[in-house]
RNA sequence: GGUUUGGUAGUUCAGCUGGUUAGAAUACCUGCCUGUCACGCAGGGGGUCGCGGGUUCGAGUCCCGUCCAGACCGCCA
C-alpha cells in the first residue's frame, strides 16, 4: 500500500495514529537536529519530522539527501506540531517518520515547482508535466472538469443526449482553413479535422435526435492569439421543433446555471441588444457592457462648421472616459499616439476637456464654441471632470478603432472587473458579409444559417441588409457562444448557396449530403456552439486560454513539449503517395 | 502576410551616451544552526551575452541579416 492517506487530509484529530503518505518532496529545511520535509501531492502538503532524538542516524541521513521532487513513501506517526502553521490545513499536525522509501529520485527542476514560480511561460509549456504539479495549473484543470460537469448536468437534466461526431471528415472550402489528414487506403485523397460539427448535429436533428450536445474538439487551421488554439473545444448544441426564443432561454438557463454553480452568482439582467445597436453603441458586436463609455454620434453637432476632418468624415463619434480630464497634457497625447499606432490605425484624436466649472477646453477651439462642445458633451454623456475622445472618418474603421480605445481606457481604468458578470444577448446578425479579397459576399455566420422570415428576397438587390436568425452569446466583451435557426429545406439551402457564389455542381459535391437529407423530412431546427475554453476562462476570471488546458500550443502552433508538428520519413510518405516539394 | 517588444548564469532579470575581470535575485553545491514553514547564517561553483556578418582602436551595447519567443493587426463561415 502506497498511502493510507493524502498529503492534504491529516488534521488534529488524526494525532497518534500510524500513516503511510506517498507524494513529492516540496523542499527540505535541514536545520541539523531536524529536519523538515514539506511532501506534496494532488491534495495539499504535509510536513514530515526527523530529529536526531527520534530518528535514527541513516534515516536522518536520509532525509538530509533528499532534494526537490524526489517521490517518496513515508510511514510515521501524525504528531502535534511543536509551532503550528495557520496558513494551511494540515498546519497543526506533522509527521514523525519512521520509515522512508525513495521511489523515485528526480533532476533539480529547470523552473521552481511553486505557486510564483520563476519559469517562464517558454519553459513551463515545454515541461508542462511539472508545470501542472503547481497549484495554479493543477486547479485550472480541476475548474475546467468542474465546468464541463455542471454543462452536462443541466443539458442532460434538460433531456439533451450527448453523441460523438466524426473528427475524419470532408474538406470544404468554406470557413476557416482544415487541417487535412492523408488517406493511405484512398490514395491522392485528403479528410480533414472538423472546424466544427455543424453538419453532422443537423444531420441529427434529420434523424430525430431533438436535443443533442457534445463537448468536442474542434479544428482551424488559422493563425493564433494569446486565446486561441488550432485545436479548441467546443460545447456544441442543437435542438428541433424550437423557435430562436426556445434556444435563447435554454442557453441563458445554461449560463445562469453556470455562474451560479461555478461562481455563486445569481444573474439578473440577461439584456438582448440587436447587432446593429451593438456597432452603433460599442462600435463592436461583442460589447462589454459592465460599463458605460457608450458611442455617441456627434455628426450633427460638429459638422457644417469650418472643421475640414470632420465634415468630410462619414462618421463623427465620442466617449466620455470617466474622469478623465485629470490626464496631463503628455498623457493624452500618449492616448493619440496609442490610437494612431498601425494597430489602431486612427489618423488622429480630437479631445474634449470637461472642467469642473462647466467649461470646455478642447483640441479644436478654434472651429467650435462652447455652446457647441456643451452638445459635444451632452451626447456622449459626458459630466464635468471627464474627458471626451472623438474619431471621425469611414463608419466602420472609426467604429472599431473608437471601440479599441474604449476598451483600452476601460482596462486602464480598471472597469473590467474579472468577477463581475454580465452575459448579453446580441441578435439579428447580417446574413452576409462583402469579402474584399474574394469579391463576393461571405455568409457571416455560416452557409446553413436562415434568414428573417421574408427577408429572403432581398438577396437579389440588396444582400448587406439582408438579417440573419444568428445570435451571439457575450460574456464581459467575449464572444463565448453563437448559433442560429437552420435552413431545413433543400431549395432554400440552394438558393443560400448559390448566394454565396457556389456553382449547383459544387454545392452538390460540397453538401449534397445535407440537402439530400433535408429531402426525407428535416425538422425545424437551430442551435448554438460556445467556445469551451474561452468560457472557462473567463469564469475563472483569467484572461489566457492556455492556463485552462492541460497541453496547450503556443503562438505558432507548436507543442514545444513534443516538438509537435514535425517531419515524418519517406517510407510514410511512400505509403500515402505523397511527395515533398525540394 | 504585416506592426511591435524581447532573447545576457539552471531560472527571472539589470547592464546608461560603445571603454578594465558582465552583475543582482533565486535555484544549485558545501558547512553551521533544536521548531522551520519564502527558514536563517557563512562560503562556493556557474555565462559562446540566440546565431551570422558589419562599423570601430574597442561591441552585451550601434548597423544589417537570420532564427526563436510574446503581444497585436490581417485571418479565424
Amino acid at each position: 500500500m502506497y498511502r493510507s492517506h493524502h498529503c492534504g487530509e491529516l488534521r488534529a484529530t488524526n494525532i497518534n495514529t500510524q500513516v503511510t503518505l506517498s507524494g513529492w518532496v516540496q523542499i527540505v529545511r535541514d536545520k541539523g537536529f531536524m529536519v523538515y520535509v514539506d511532501l506534496r501531492d494532488r491534495y495539499g502538503i504535509t510536513q514530515l519530522y526527523f530529529d536526531t532524538e527520534r530518528s535514527s542516524e541513516a534515516l536522518m541521513q536520509q532525509a538530509q539527501k533528499l532534494g526537490r521532487e524526489f517521490v517518496v513513501q513515508v510511514t510515521g506517526t501524525v504528531i502535534e506540531r511543536a509551532s503550528k502553521n495557520p496558513n494551511i490545513p494540515t498546519g497543526d499536525i506533522e509527521v514523525l517518520v519512521k520509515e522512508l522509501s525513495l521511489l523515485n529520485k528526480a533532476k533539480t527542476p529547470p523552473f521552481t515547482i511553486e505557486d510564483h514560480t520563476d519559469g517562464g511561460e517558454e519553459l513551463r509549456m515545454q515541461y508542462r508535466y511539472l508545470d501542472i504539479r503547481r497549484t495554479p495549473v493543477k486547479n485550472n484543470l480541476i475548474f475546467r472538469h468542474k465546468v464541463t460537469q455542471e454543462v452536462r448536468n443541466y443539458l442532460s437534466k434538460n433531456e439533451f443526449v450527448e453523441v460523438e461526431t466524426p473528427y475524419l471528415i470532408k474538406s470544404t472550402p468554406e470557413g476557416a482553413r482544415d487541417f487535412v489528414v492523408p488517406s493511405r487506403m484512398n490514395q491522392g485523397q485528403f479528410y480533414a479535422l472538423p472546424q466544427s460539427p455543424q453538419t453532422f448535429k443537423q444531420l441529427l436533428m434529420v434523424g430525430g435526435m431533438d436535443k443533442y450536445f457534445q463537448i468536442v474538439k474542434c479544428f482551424r487551421d488559422e493563425d493564433l492569439r494569446a486565446d486561441r488554439q488550432p485545436e479548441f473545444t467546443q460545447i456544441d448544441c442543437e435542438m428541433a421543433f424550437v423557435e430562436q426564443e426556445d434556444i435563447l432561454n435554454t442557453f441563458e438557463g445554461l449560463t445562469r446555471h453556470l455562474l451560479k454553480t461555478i461562481n455563486g452568482v445569481e444573474i439578473k439582467e440577461f439584456p438582448r441588444m440587436l447587432y446593429d445597436d451593438a456597432m452603433r453603441l460599442y462600435g463592436n458586436d461583442k460589447p462589454d457592457i459592465r460599463f458605460g463609455m457608450k458611442f455617441g454620434e456627434l455628426n450633427q453637432v460638429a459638422q457644417h462648421k469650418e472643421f475640414k476632418v470632420f465634415n468630410t468624415a462619414e462618421l463623427v463619434v465620442g466617449i466620455a472616459v470617466p474622469g478623465g480630464n485629470r490626464y496631463t497634457r503628455k498623457e493624452i497625447d500618449q492616448l493619440i499616439e496609442w490610437v494612431k499606432r498601425p494597430q489602431v490605425g486612427a489618423l488622429g484624436m480630437v479631445y474634449l476637456r470637461c472642467h469642473d466649472d462647466g467649461r470646455f477646453k478642447s483640441s479644436v477651439d478654434k472651429f467650435y464654441d462652447q455652446d457647441d462642445l456643451a452638445k459635444w458633451a451632452k451626447i456622449t454623456g459626458a459630466k464635468a471632470g471627464d474627458l471626451v475622445c472623438v474619431l471621425s472618418g469611414d463608419k466602420h474603421k472609426v467604429r472599431a478603432q473608437l471601440s479599441a480605445l474604449r476598451m483600452e481606457l476601460a482596462e486602464r481604468l480598471g472597469l473590467r472587473k474579472p468577477n463581475e458578470f454580465a452575459p448579453l444577448w446580441v441578435m439579428d446578425f447580417p446574413l452576409l458579409e462583402w469579402d474584399e479579397d474574394t469579391e463576393r459576399y461571405h455568409a457571416m455566420h455560416h452557409p446553413f444559417t436562415s434568414a428573417k422570415p421574408g427577408q429572403l428576397e432581398l438577396l437579389a438587390h440588396n444582400p448587406a441588409a439582408v438579417k440573419a436568425n444568428a445570435y451571439d452569446l457575450v460574456l464581459n466583451g467575449n464572444e463565448i457562444g453563437g448559433g442560429s435557426i437552420r435552413i431545413h429545406d433543400k431549395e432554400t439551402q440552394a438558393i443560400m448557396l448559390k448566394y454565396l457564389g457556389f456553382s449547383e455542381q459544387e454545392a452538390k459535391a460540397q453538401f449534397g449530403f445535407l440537402m439530400d437529407a433535408f429531402e426525407y423530412g428535416a425538422p425545424p431546427h437551430g442551435g448554438i456552439a460556445f467556445g469551451l475554453d474561452r468560457l472557462i476562462a473567463i469564469l475563472g476570471g483569467q484572461e489566457t486560454i492556455r492556463d485552462f488546458i492541460a497541453f496547450p500550443k503556443n503562438n505558432s502552433g507548436r507543442d514545444v513539449m513534443i516538438n509537435a508538428p514535425s517531419p515524418i520519413n519517406n517510407a510514410q510518405l511512400d505509403e500515402l503517395n505523397l511527395k515533398l516539394k525540394a
